[in-house]
RNA sequence: GCCCAGAUGGCGGAAUUGGUAGACGCGCUGGUUUCAGGUAUCAGUGGUGGCAACACCGUGGGGGUUCGAGUCCCUUUCUGGGCACCA
C-alpha cells in the first residue's frame, strides 16, 4: 500500500528526537496534578504481537491525553521477567534463562519504543535483576517476622511436566494452567502467606472500588467466598473427641441424618480404631481409592461415593444417634472438612443418601405447605420448621439464629465464618525465581537471613544438575551457616511466586534506584494511588487480589498512605483475535508488531486498533481493516500539505476560534471541537471509546478535504492548525512532524489539548422529527430554539404531515425542543 | 447448575439521559483520474414495492409499558467469559 508521506522516517525520527529530549519523564514533584497511569507489565516472552500492542495503544492515548490536559502523568513499564518459560527454555535447549530473558527483554523493549509510546523509561524494572528481587526477600522477611509467613505440611498439586507446585488458583479443571498437564497430589513443606488473615478486609473494601468493573469485583468477592453459619460439636460414640461440622443451615440441624467426613480428616485414624475390623479395612479401602485419583477425576465424578465408618456421633440436641459416614464430595480444605448430612435440605446430601439408603428426614416445609409430604427432590430453600423439637413453627432465619444459641449455650457450637479463600502457597521448586531468604540450623531452627545480607543471590544456572529441586543441586548455594549461632546450616532452596514480586512492582516505579528501601514512603505518599491500571481480564482475581493484599500489609506497616487500596481504577482491555481466531504460534496467525509497522506504519496500527472496537470488546485484526486508517493518515497529510501556514512566528499559540461566514465554514470549526469534546469526554468518563472520537476525526477529515478544493478560510486555516493537537494522542508520530512542519519549535505533545468551545459547538440550525402518532412523516429544518408553536406552524405546512393528520383533530402533542414534535391524532 | 457480559446491514461498529436506527470505516457498485494495476477523488449502498414522491418492514424470538422502545419491564433462545461437590 503506497503511502503519500514517509511515515518510516517520520516514526524513527520522532522516536530518537524524543528520547533524546527526554520528554516523557515524570517529575518527581510538580505544580500540576499527579496522574499514575499503568499497564500491566508484560511477561518477556520474545516477542510483541498485536494484542500487546492494543493494551499499550490505548494505555499510551490516554497518559498522552493526561498530559495534555494538564497532569503530571507517571507512565512507566517493566518486564516481570522470573517465570517458567525462561525455565523451560533452559531445560529444552540448554540456554541460561538469565540470557534469554536478557534477550526478549531487548526486543521487547525494541518493539515497545517501535510503538512510539510514552514510557518513562528511566523507571524501568527487571524482576530478575537482583536490585529488584532484594526487595521481594526483604519484603518476605518483613511478612515472616509478622507472622504472615509461614510453613507447613500440605496436601499440594504437583505438575509433574513443569515440575513445579502449583496455587490451587493455578489449577484449571485440574490441570496446570500453563502447559495443561495433569496436576498430582503430594505433601511437600510449603511457604504460605496468611492472605485469609486480610479475607474480610479484602471482601468488604470491594465496595469502596467504584472505578473498578463490576464483574471483577464480583468475581472476587466469589473468589473469597464468605460464609456465615455455625461450626457444631457432633460427640463420637467410643470417642473423647468430637467431630466438629460447619454448616450455613442450622435450621435444617433436626434433619441431620448422617455426618460426612472427608477421607483426609484427621479424626479418620481415631475412628478405625473404635470400629470392627472389617470397618477398619473399609476406611481404609475408601481412602487410599480417593487418595489415588487426580483432583479433576475426584471433582469431576458427579457418583456421591461413600463408606460407612461403623461409628455413630451423637445429635447435639435430638440426641440420636448419627452414622458417620466417608465421602468423596467433602472437601478437606473446607469448613473443617466435615459436613452434617441432611438429604431432605441439600442436593449433594440427598443424592447421596439416595445411593446409600440414608433416611430422608423433611424438617422445613414450604411456607405455602399444610404437611410434609414425600420428597422427589430436596427442598433447599427457607421455610417453616416441623419436627424440630422446640423450634418447630419458626422460620427458618429464626431457627438459625434460636439453635446456634442454643449450641452456644450447650457448649456445643458457635458461629463462624468460614471463606473459600486460601492462605497462599508461594514455594516453587524452581531456578528462575526469588531465592526465599531463610536458612535451616539445626540448633536454631528456622532462621531468617539478616537484612544486610541480602539479596541472596541466584547462584549462575551452569551449577544446577539434574532434576527435582535445582536449587537443592548446588551444594556451594545450600551449604552456609547460621546467622544466629554461626554453625553449619542449610539454605531454603525455593524460590518465590512470581505474583509475589507483581503484587509490588507499581511502587518501585516511584522509586527504582532506591538501595536503602524498596520505596521511599515519601513518594509513594505523593504518586499513590494508581489512577489508571490497564490490563487484561485474566487477572481479575489472582494478581489483583494479591496486590490489594499486599497494599493493605504495607499500609499497616506505614509504607504506603492514604488509602490502603492500590489501584483507583481498573479498565480489562479485549483481546484481539485474527480473523477470529485466537493468535498462536501453532496456528501460525500471530500478526507481529515488526511486520505492521514496516508495512503500515505505527500511527495506522495504532489507530486501528483504537478504531476496530471499543476497547473491553475483543477485537478483530483484518488486513483489510487498517488500510482505512492508513488512507486517512494520508487525507490528513494531505489536507495540511495543502494549506501553507500563515507567516506568523506564533502561530500555534493563535488558537483563536475564526469567524466563520459560510455554512461549511461553520461546520468546519464544528467539526474540529466536536472532535476535542469527543476525546476530553471519552478520557475523563474513563470510557475510553476512542473508537467514537476517531469516527468523529474521519469527518473531520472528511470535511477539510472538502474544504480544500476551494480557495483557503481563515476556518480552514484554524482547522489544519489544531489538527496535529487533536490527532497527538493517537498518531502521535504525524502529529509531531505536522506541527514542525508548520514551524513549531517545540514539541505538540507538550501543547494543551483544545478546550471545546461552546460557540463553536452550537448549531444555528437544527433539524426537526416530525412524527404523526408516533411514525416519523416529515424532517424540517428550523432555527435552533424554536418554540413549540412556531414548530407546530411548520409542521402543519408540510404536505406529507396534513395527509397523515388527515383532518382529524390533534389529541395531545409532545414537543422536545430542537428534537421532535409528535403530533397525536 | 450459578454469576457476569453480549446479540444492531455483507463485515467491524455508532446511537452515553426513552426521542431521526445504521454515524464512521471496511467491503461492494458506478463515474472521474490512470496505458494498466494500485492510489486519489466523487456518488451510491438495511430489506421489499415504486419512475418518483413515498409507503411498508426492520436492532436474536415472543409479550408488555409508552405519544414514542435498540434503549425500560416480563419471558425465551443463542453466544462469550468466569466459578462450580464451598456444607
Amino acid at each position: 500500500m503506497l503511502s503519500m508521506y514517509d511515515y518510516a522516517a517520520i516514526e524513527r525520527k520522532w522516536q530518537t528526537r524524543w528520547d533524546r529530549d527526554r520528554l516523557y519523564r515524570a517529575a518527581d514533584t510538580s505544580e500540576k496534578p499527579k496522574y499514575y497511569s499503568m499497564e500491566m507489565l508484560p511477561y518477556p516472552s520474545g516477542d510483541l504481537h498485536v494484542g500487546h500492542a492494543k493494551n499499550y495503544a490505548f494505555g499510551d492515548a490516554v497518559a498522552r491525553m493526561m498530559r495534555m490536559l494538564g497532569y503530571n502523568v507517571l507512565h512507566p513499564m517493566g518486564w516481570d521477567a522470573f517465570g517458567l518459560p525462561a525455565e523451560n527454555a533452559a531445560i529444552e535447549r540448554g540456554v541460561d534463562p538469565a540470557v534469554w530473558t536478557a534477550e526478549n527483554i531487548l526486543n521487547m523493549r525494541r518493539q515497545i519504543r517501535l510503538m512510539g509510546t510514552s514510557y518513562d523509561w528511566s523507571r524501568e524494572v527487571a524482576t530478575c535483576e537482583p536490585e529488584f528481587y532484594r526487595w521481594n526477600q526483604w519484603l518476605f522477611l518483613r511478612l515472616f517476622e509478622r507472622g504472615l509467613a509461614y510453613k507447613r505440611e500440605a496436601p499440594v498439586n504437583w505438575c509433574p511436566h513443569d515440575r513445579t507446585v502449583l496455587a490451587n488458583e493455578q489449577v484449571i479443571d485440574g490441570r496446570c494452567w500453563r502447559c495443561e498437564h495433569l496436576v498430582e497430589r503430594r505433601n511437600l513443606s510449603q511457604w504460605f502467606l496468611r492472605i485469609t488473615d486480610y479475607a474480610d478486609r479484602l471482601l468488604h473494601d470491594l465496595d469502596r472500588l467504584g472505578g473498578w468493573p463490576e464483574r471483577t469485583r464480583v468475581m472476587q468477592r466469589n473468589w473469597i467466598g464468605r460464609s456465615e453459619g455455625v461450626a457444631v460439636k457432633f460427640g463420637v460414640d467410643g470417642l473423647d473427641e468430637p467431630i466438629e461440622v460447619f454448616t450455613t443451615r442450622a435450621d435444617t440441624i433436626y434433619g441431620a441424618t448422617f455426618l460426612a467426613v472427608a477421607p483426609e480428616h484427621r479424626l479418620v485414624q481415631s475412628l478405625r480404631g473404635i470400629v470392627s475390623p472389617a470397618h477398619s479395612e473399609a476406611i481404609d479401602r475408601f481412602a487410599s481409592a480417593v487418595r489415588s485419583k487426580s483432583e479433576l477425576e475426584r471433582t469431576s465424578l458427579m457418583a456421591k461415593e461413600g463408606v460407612f465408618t461403623g461409628a455413630y456421633a451423637i445429635h447435639p440436641l435430638s440426641r440420636e444417634r448419627v452414622p458417620i459416614w466417608l465421602a468423596n464430595y467433602v472437601l478437606a480444605e473446607y469448613g473443617g472438612g466435615a459436613l452434617m448430612g441432611v438429604p431432605a435440605h441439600d442436593e449433594r446430601d440427598f443424592d447421596f443418601a439416595k445411593r446409600h439408603g440414608i433416611p430422608i428426614v423433611q424438617v422445613i416445609l414450604p411456607e405455602d405447605a399444610e404437611a410434609a409430604a414425600p420428597l422427589e427432590a430436596p427442598f433447599i430453600e427457607d421455610g417453616r420448621l416441623i419436627a424440630s423439637e422446640g423450634f418447630t413453627e419458626m422460620s427458618s432465619p429464626r431457627a438459625r439464629e434460636a439453635i446456634a444459641a442454643r449450641l452456644a449455650a450447650m457448649g456445643a457450637g458457635e458461629p463462624r465464618v468460614t471463606y473459600k479463600l486460601r492462605d497462599w502457597l508461594i514455594s516453587r521448586q524452581r531456578y528462575w525465581g526469588t531465592p526465599i531468604p531463610i536458612v535451616y540450623c539445626d540448633a536454631c531452627g528456622e532462621v531468617a537471613v539478616p537484612d544486610d545480607r541480602l539479596p541472596i543471590l541466584l547462584p549462575p544456572r551452569e551449577r544446577v544438575t539434574g532434576e527435582g529441586s535445582p536449587l537443592g543441586s548446588i551444594p556451594e548455594f545450600v551449604q552456609t551457616e547460621c546467622p544466629k549461632c554461626g554453625g553449619p546450616a542449610r539454605r531454603e532452596t525455593d524460590t518465590m511466586d512470581t505474583f509475589f514480586e507483581s503484587s509490588w512492582y507499581y511502587l518501585r516505579y516511584l522509586d527504582p534506584h532506591n538501595d536503602r528501601m524498596p520505596w521511599d514512603p515519601q513518594r509513594a505518599a505523593h504518586w499513590m494511588t494508581v489512577d489508571q491500571y490497564i490490563g487484561g481480564a485474566e487477572h481479575a482475581v489472582l494478581h489483583l487480589l494479591y496486590s490489594r493484599f499486599f497494599y493493605k500489609f504495607f499500609h499497616d506497616c506505614g509504607w504506603v498512605s492514604g488509602s490502603d487500596e492500590p489501584i483507583e481504577r481498573l479498565f480489562h482491555q479485549g483481546m484481539v483475535l485474527r480473523d477470529s481466531e485466537k493468535m498462536s504460534k501453532s496456528r501460525g496467525n500471530v500478526v507481529g508488531i515488526d511486520e505492521t509497522a514496516e508495512r503500515y506504519g505505527v500511527d495506522a496500527m495504532r489507530l486501528f486498533l483504537m478504531y476496530v472496537t471499543p476497547p473491553e470488546e475483543t477485537s478483530n485484526w483484518t488486513d483489510a481493516g487498517i488500510s482505512g486508517r492508513v488512507r486517512l493518515l494520508n487525507r490528513i497529510w494531505r489536507v495540511s500539505e495543502s494549506v501553507a501556514p500563515v507567516p506568523s512566528p506564533r502561530e500555534s499559540r493563535d488558537d483563536e476560534l475564526p469567524a466563520a461566514e459560510t455554512d461549511s465554514d461553520k461546520a468546519l470549526l464544528r467539526a474540529v471541537h466536536v472532535v476535542a469534546k469527543s476525546a476530553i469526554d471519552e478520557t475523563l468518563t474513563r470510557r475510553f471509546h476512542y473508537n467514537t472520537t476517531i469516527a468523529k476525526l474521519d469527518e473531520l477529515v472528511n470535511l477539510m478535504t472538502a474544504a480544500s478544493s476551494q480557495p483557503v478560510t481563515p476556518a480552514l486555516q484554524y482547522a489544519v492548525r489544531m489538527l496535529p493537537i487533536l490527532i497527538a494522542p493517537f498518531a502521535p508520530h504525524i502529529a509531531e512532524e505536522l506541527w514542525e512542519r508548520r514551524g513549531n519549535q517545540t514539541s505538540v505533545h507538550l501543547e494543551r489539548y483544545p478546550e471545546p468551545d461552546a460557540r463553536a459547538l452550537a448549531v444555528e440550525e437544527i433539524t426537526l422529527v416530525v412524527q404523526v402518532n408516533g411514525k416519523l412523516r416529515a424532517r424540517i429544518s428550523a432555527p435552533a430554539g424554536v418554540s413549540e408553536d412556531e414548530a407546530l406552524a411548520l409542521a402543519m405546512a408540510d404536505p406529507n404531515v396534513r395527509a397523515h393528520l388527515d383532518g382529524r383533530e390533534l389529541r395531545k402533542r409532545i414537543y422536545v425542543p430542537d428534537r421532535l414534535l409528535n403530533l397525536v391524532a
